[in-house]
DNA sequence: TCTTAGAACGAACAGCGTTCGTCGCAAACA
DNA sequence: TGTTTGCGACGAACGCTGTTCGTTCTAAGA
C-alpha cells in the first residue's frame, strides 16, 4: 500500500533515529561490547550513528563525559537486595562478585570509576546501598564510608586489571579466554623457572603455587580479606 | 683556547649523546616527572633528545615496552629491609606506605602495573622480598602468592587513583594539592546535601564523615583490613 | 509570517603511535 | 687495504585520535 513519495515533497531530512543522549550512550556502550574498550572513539560512535563527530559534542561535553555516563548506565544492572544487617558479610559478599561480573563484561569501562568519585544516579544507589548495610552492621559513618571506598576501588581495580588482560588478549588474536590465561600462566611460570635459585629461592620453589588460581580466586581471596578485615573492627 | 673545526675535517655526526635504552628510559622518566604522564609521549621523549620519534624504535619496540622499563627503574627506588617474620605486619606495612610514596610520584607509571605481572628485575626483587616474608611468617606458599598479588593490586590502584587526580589538578591549572582536594571534597560535599534525604539518607546524613579523611589515611585504612585479613588467617 | 535558538555537520587542527625506506657509519671479512 | 654487510639514525608518511570553528538548516515561539 506504499507509494513513492512526490517528487515535489522535500525529501525528509531525519529519518534516521533522532540524536539524543540516550541513544548516543547506548550505542557507545554496544559498541564497548562488540568491539572492545580500545575501539571505543568519538568517531566510531558517531559513524554507527551515520554522523560526524562533531555532532556527538551537543548531547556529550567530552569522551570522559561519556564513558561517565556509560559507566552508570552500566551500574544500574547491578541487583541490590534489601539490606539485611543481620548477614552484612553474604550481602557485602554477593554484591561485590556480582559488581565484578557485570563490570567485567564491559571492558575499559572501570577505568572511568578509578578515576573518579562516581556521582551518577546508580552510583549513588549503590553507595546508599553499602553505607545502609554497614552502618545498620554496627559500624561507625566514618569507618562504613571509608570501607565503601576502599571496596569500590578494589573491584573497580580488579575489573580494570581484568579488561585489560582481555584487550591483550583481542589483540593477540586469541578468542577463547581460558586458553589466554593458561598460556600467559604457562609462560611466567617458565620464566619464574630460568630465575637463578639462589637470589630468588620462593619464586623458583612455589612456581606451581604463584601461577595456581585463576582470576576470580584471587578476587575472592582479596574479598575475603577486607570482609575479614572489616569483621575485626565490629568486634 | 678553542679553534673552528677545519673545515675539511668531516663534521662529527655523533657530538649529541649515543641513544641507548638507558638514556630514553631516564629521559621518559624525567618527562613524567617534571610535566606528568600526559605529556610522556615517544614524540616528546625523541624531541627531548634531539632526534626523531622513529630513532627510539631501535631499543625499545614499543610505548607499552617503554612504560613497563620506566616502571621497573622506578620500583628500584624501594628500599627493602632484611625480613624478620617476627613483625612481618610492621614490615608490610612500611612496605606497602614507601611503596605508594614512591609510585605517587611518578603518575601513570602505576597503570603499568595494574595491567601487567611485572617481569623486570626490581618487580621480582620485591616480589622474593614479600613471599619471604609471608612464607617466613606461616603462611601456605599458596596463599602468600594470592596475599602478595592482591596487595600489590591494592597499592597500584590506589596509586593510580591518586595521579588521575593530580593529573585533573594539573589539567585545571591548580598547583597546590591540598587546595586541589579541599575544594574537590567540598564540591561532593555540597552535592550530597542536594540529594532527597527520603532517598538518600544516610549519604545525607553523612556526609562529613563521607568526605573526611585525606587520601593518606584512607590509604591506611584499607591496608588495615588487608593486614588484618591476613592475620586472621594465620591463626 | 518572521525571528531566533540550537542541533547538525563538514572541515580542519594539533597531536598521537608506528612503519617504511633510505642514508651513512663502522666493524668484519677477503 | 679494499669491499661488503649489518645496523642505528631518521625524514616522511599513514591512519588514527579528541576537539573546535563556522556555517547551514530545522523547528518552535512571537
Amino acid at each position: 500500500m506504499t507509494v513513492p513519495t512526490p517528487p515535489w515533497r522535500t525529501a525528509r531530512k531525519r529519518a534516521k533515529t533522532q540524536l539524543s543522549q540516550d541513544v548516543i550512550v547506548e550505542t557507545g556502550l554496544r559498541i564497548l561490547v562488540t568491539d572492545g574498550s580500545e575501539a571505543l572513539s568519538m568517531r566510531r560512535v558517531a559513524q554507527a550513528l551515520d554522523t560526524g563527530p562533531a555532532s556527538l559534542y551537543a548531547h556529550v561535553s567530552n569522551k570522559e563525559e561519556l564513558l561517565e555516563l556509560i559507566f552508570d548506565r552500566v551500574l544500574g544492572e547491578i541487583h541490590l537486595p534489601e539490606p539485611d544487617p543481620a548477614q552484612w558479610q553474604r550481602q557485602l559478599r554477593g554484591y561485590a562478585m556480582e559488581a565484578l561480573r557485570i563490570l567485567a563484561q564491559y571492558g575499559d569501562v572501570a577505568r572511568i570509576a578509578v578515576a573518579n568519585v562516581p556521582t551518577g544516579p546508580n552510583a549513588l544507589r549503590v553507595g546508599e546501598w553499602m553505607m545502609g548495610l554497614l552502618v545498620g552492621a554496627g559500624m561507625s559513618p566514618r569507618e562504613a564510608s571509608f570501607a565503601v571506598d576502599r571496596l569500590a576501588l578494589y573491584i573497580t581495580a580488579d575489573a580494570f586489571e581484568g579488561s585489560q588482560h582481555f584487550a591483550r588478549m583481542r589483540a593477540a588474536g586469541v578468542t577463547d579466554p581460558g586458553a589466554y590465561m593458561e598460556e600467559f600462566a604457562t609462560r611466567i611460570a617458565d620464566y619464574y623457572r630460568t630465575l637463578p635459585a639462589d637470589r630468588f629461592p620462593h619464586l623458583t620453589g612455589y612456581v606451581e603455587e604463584m601461577t595456581a588460581g585463576d582470576g576470580d580466586a584471587r578476587f575472592e581471596f582479596g574479598l575475603d580479606l577486607l570482609i575479614t578485615g572489616m569483621e575485626a573492627r565490629l568486634r
